[in-house]
DNA sequence: GCGAGCATGTAAACAGTTACATGATTCC
DNA sequence: GGAATCATGTAACTGTTTACATGCTCGC
C-alpha cells in the first residue's frame, strides 16, 4: 500500500465518487499537497477492489455508457484510520525549478534575476486570488467536519503565498541596491 | 536532458567537486528545493561526462584511493547559461503527507487532530532554529555572487516556516474551540 | 451533426528510492 | 585495531509522466 492508495481511499470515504472525478479532485481541491495522474489512479482502484477495501457499482450514465461509482467497505475504513494515526514523515522538500536557478544566480545578471522573480510574484498573486476566491465560499462557520480539512488547508496555502509574496518583494529590493555586475561571478 | 543535470552542472561550476561532495551538497544546501541520492548522482556525472559538459582530474588521496575531481567544460557553461533562461514552470506542487491527512481530519477525534498540528509544530521549530544559525553566518553584506543565491533562498525558506508556524498556531487555536465530536464525521 | 468534456483504461519511458557491494582513509 | 566517514559504483524496485487508445454524452 503506497500513499496514493490511502489518499484514493480517503477520498473515496468522503464520497462515492468515479475514478475519473477522483482524477479531477487529485488536480484541483488535493493539488497544493498531493496530485496523481489517471494513468495512476485507474490501476490503484482495481488494486484496491482485490484488496476489497473499496468496491463498485455500476452506473449507467445516458444510453449506454458504464461509470464505476467507487465507495469504501468496512474494512477499508479500518485500514485507513489505522493508517491515519502513523507517524507523519519529516517535513517534505519540494522540488522547485525557480528557487533551483535562484541558487545559481551568479548565472544571470541583474535584470535577469530581477525578471524572474517579478514573474514568480505574478504566478503567486495569480494563484493567491484563486485561493481567495475558493475561501469566500466558507460563509458559514464553523465549517461541517468533512470540509474542516479543506478550509484549514486552504488558509495555509493562501498564508504560504503570502509569505513567499513578502520574500520577493524583499528579496526584489534587496537586488536593486547591487550596483550591476555585482550579480555575476 | 533532466533538471539534475542541470543542477549537478549549476553546482560543479560553482567549485570544483567530488561525487561525494556532490551528494552531501544536495542533501545540505540545496535540499529546500532539490534532492538526490547517490545513485542518481553517479550515473548522471557518467553521462555528462560522456556529454563533455563537465570532465574530471584524478585525484589520489592518502596512498591510492582515487577520486574524480570534477569540473565544467566551456560548452558545458554554455548549455547551462542558456537553461537557466528558459521559462520557469508553474509553481511547483509538493506532496506532504502530514497535509494529506490533514485533509482527511473527519477520520480523528480532536485530540488525535491537535496532536498531528502539534508535532508538525515542533518539525518546524527545529528546521527553523537550523535554518536561523545558518543565517548567522552571513555577517558582512553584500553576500559575494556566488553565495548570492543561497543566501536569498535561506531567507525565503524561514519566511517560509515563519508562515507555516503562523498558520498552525491559528489552526490549534481554532480547532479548540470546536466542541468535541465537531471534527469527525 | 459537432465539439467539449465524460469515462475508462494500457504502454513505454523516465525519475527516484532502497538496498547492495566494495574498499580506503582518518582519527581515536 | 576498530569505527566513522570518505569514495565510487550497480541492481532491483517503485513511483510518476507522457502518450496512446477507445467510445459515449450533453449542449449547442
Amino acid at each position: 500500500m503506497n500513499i496514493l492508495s490511502y489518499a484514493i481511499l480517503g477520498l473515496i470515504d468522503k464520497e462515492r465518487i468515479t475514478g475519473y472525478d477522483l482524477t479531477k479532485r487529485f488536480n484541483a481541491s488535493v493539488a497544493d499537497f498531493w496530485s496523481a495522474n489517471q494513468s495512476q489512479i485507474y490501476p490503484e482502484l482495481k488494486k484496491l477492489v482485490q484488496a476489497r477495501l473499496i468496491e463498485y457499482e455500476v452506473v449507467i450514465q445516458g444510453e449506454v455508457l458504464e461509470k464505476k461509482l467507487y465507495s469504501i467497505t468496512a474494512e477499508g475504513q479500518e485500514v485507513l484510520k489505522k493508517w491515519m494515526l502513523e507517524e507523519d514523515p519529516a517535513l517534505p522538500q519540494s522540488k522547485d525549478v525557480f528557487k533551483l536557478r535562484i541558487y545559481l544566480a551568479e548565472q544571470l545578471t541583474k535584470e535577469q534575476l530581477l525578471d524572474k522573480l517579478l514573474k514568480r510574484q505574478q504566478q503567486c498573486v495569480n494563484l493567491l486570488n484563486r485561493y481567495q476566491s475558493k475561501f469566500k465560499d466558507y460563509t458559514d462557520l464553523p465549517v461541517p467536519p468533512v470540509q474542516l480539512g479543506d478550509y484549514i488547508l486552504l488558509k495555509g496555502a493562501m498564508a504560504q503565498l503570502e509569505a513567499q509574496l513578502g520574500w520577493l518583494e524583499e528579496s526584489i529590493n534587496y537586488i536593486e541596491t547591487l550596483p550591476n555586475g555585482q550579480t555575476e561571478k
